[in-house]
DNA sequence: TCGGGAATGTGGTCAGACCACCATGACGGT
DNA sequence: ACCGTCATGGTGGTCTGACCACATTCCCGA
């Protein structure tokens, strides 16, 4: 077909910036099925391997789908998609960069909660109650990190903006939150949590939106500020540790 | 070899998964150069081709870096490395969630701007000067986009938290401005954005962290709200148009 | 009419070959 | 003795063709 592509980089590179282009040109609709790898494959004038390759570094990226027996399929390409990676970002980060994410979602949660304190609705507002409760009601340390997991989610998700959301997500995947969460709560921190919660709480139902960001800034700041602690004090690396 | 990993999703999945594990619990060191695919595909029980799927998977994540004809490297996994992936939401996304990039980058570069206010040095702020000065001084549009760019870049940098540079890097992303910019700056926004740059300048100069958060909040803010009102007036998607 | 099984098409995996590139070191000229 | 040159081996990059596992479709028989 077009051989006016001359050499540019490896082959499997100029094949995954095509289909991107085509995708940002319109001409692959989110949701619409690809030609067979196979088909795909002859077009570009590759082979099947580099095109598998190249699919296979679109699927990671979430702009592509493969659904075996069925087809590749281009996303919904929705913040959710697109930023999944980033929690990969959160996984293999260790000391100082810990505190810089931390940082960051100190700054976007903050914001997310003021959002929130503004707009949210009393069904989510009974959401975010629901899992405070929970929260409360329970010792298991799983339990309790699902629903604080929850709590902030449906504040976030409450702020209106998905594409924050999306990224706060991967900034506060389960396994992120684990290594930290672990460490810090094992100093007798779950009265101080719970009122930092209750105090994001009566900020969310007062409408507030100033208490609202001051509180969840003080919320993630105190974690934040306790894991810096870790880290300057002893040079942390917080791996994802085999426990033997 | 360890044949002791059952059937679990596909076997390049595991793959990316067991290397992802490896640099996890620190068997992979940053920099360090990896078996060669023949031999990991072999360690691990599967083909070359599958192997170099994984690999190429984590190389798009910015774990892995593939050097022809020396080997495989594992990158120094610093903020850049592994948020390079962020361009791609940027690129492509559109209407809607235009609006919402551009509100992220808002509450992220104020606080950027606000913490180099506070700890700029002088050598920073005269790069920042440079920057601002050649965009002055020229009237060609490439040019003052250049300048542009490195302009926040260099304030950002003064913030001293490499993950937050990393993403606001990928939010402005060359591609992503230009198609804004270009419909912005057609509008005759020029003279408006030299004083709000300017205002920026004088607030880092003068290292008063709350009014170059003001000063970058409403830079940023006049995009997002043109941008806002484009999106509402006509459902505007900005494609990568392909211009005829 | 409807249930079930075969046929087909798809992505997933494998094997082996060859090419392009890089690093190293032996070699020969100076 | 020194240094540039080039041969050589090893590495990632690409291609081919085959087979497997899974989904969907469709047709046939109950």
């Amino acid at each position: 077909m077009d051989e006016s592509v001359p050499q540019k980089g490896t082959v499997t590179q100029r094949a995954i910036e095509q289909i991107k282009a085509m995708i940002g040109e319109g001409r692959l609709e989110p949701g619409q099925r690809l030609p067979t790898e196979r088909d795909l494959a002859t077009q570009l004038g590759i082979s099947r391997s580099s095109m598998r390759e190249a699919i296979r570094a679109l699927t990671v990226l979430g702009v592509l789908e493969a659904r075996h027996g069925s087809g590749i399929y281009v996303t919904q390409l929705e913040a959710g998609d697109l930023l999944e990676t980033f929690g990969v970002v959160a996984d293999l980060s260790r000391g100082p960069r810990l505190v810089e994410l931390l940082e960051v979602r100190r700054v976007l949660e903050s914001t997310a909660t003021a959002l929130a304190a503004a707009r949210i609705t009393p069904e989510q507002l009974a959401e975010v109650e629901k899992h405070l409760e929970a929260m409360n009601a329970t010792e298991d340390p799983e339990e309790i990190l699902f629903h604080d997991l929850a709590f902030h989610r449906a504040i976030v998700a409450a702020a209106g903006n998905e594409t924050m959301a999306a990224i706060l997500e991967g900034l506060s995947s389960r396994t992120f939150r684990a290594r930290v969460w672990r460490g810090y709560q094992e100093e007798g921190a779950f009265e101080r949590t719970r009122r930092e919660h209750a105090r994001i709480h009566r900020a969310l139902a007062d409408h507030d939106p100033e208490a609202a960001r001051a509180a969840a800034a003080a919320h993630v700041g105190e974690v934040e500020a306790w894991l810096r602690g870790q880290v300057e004090e002893h040079g942390w690396t917080t791996t994802n540790g085999t426990r033997p």
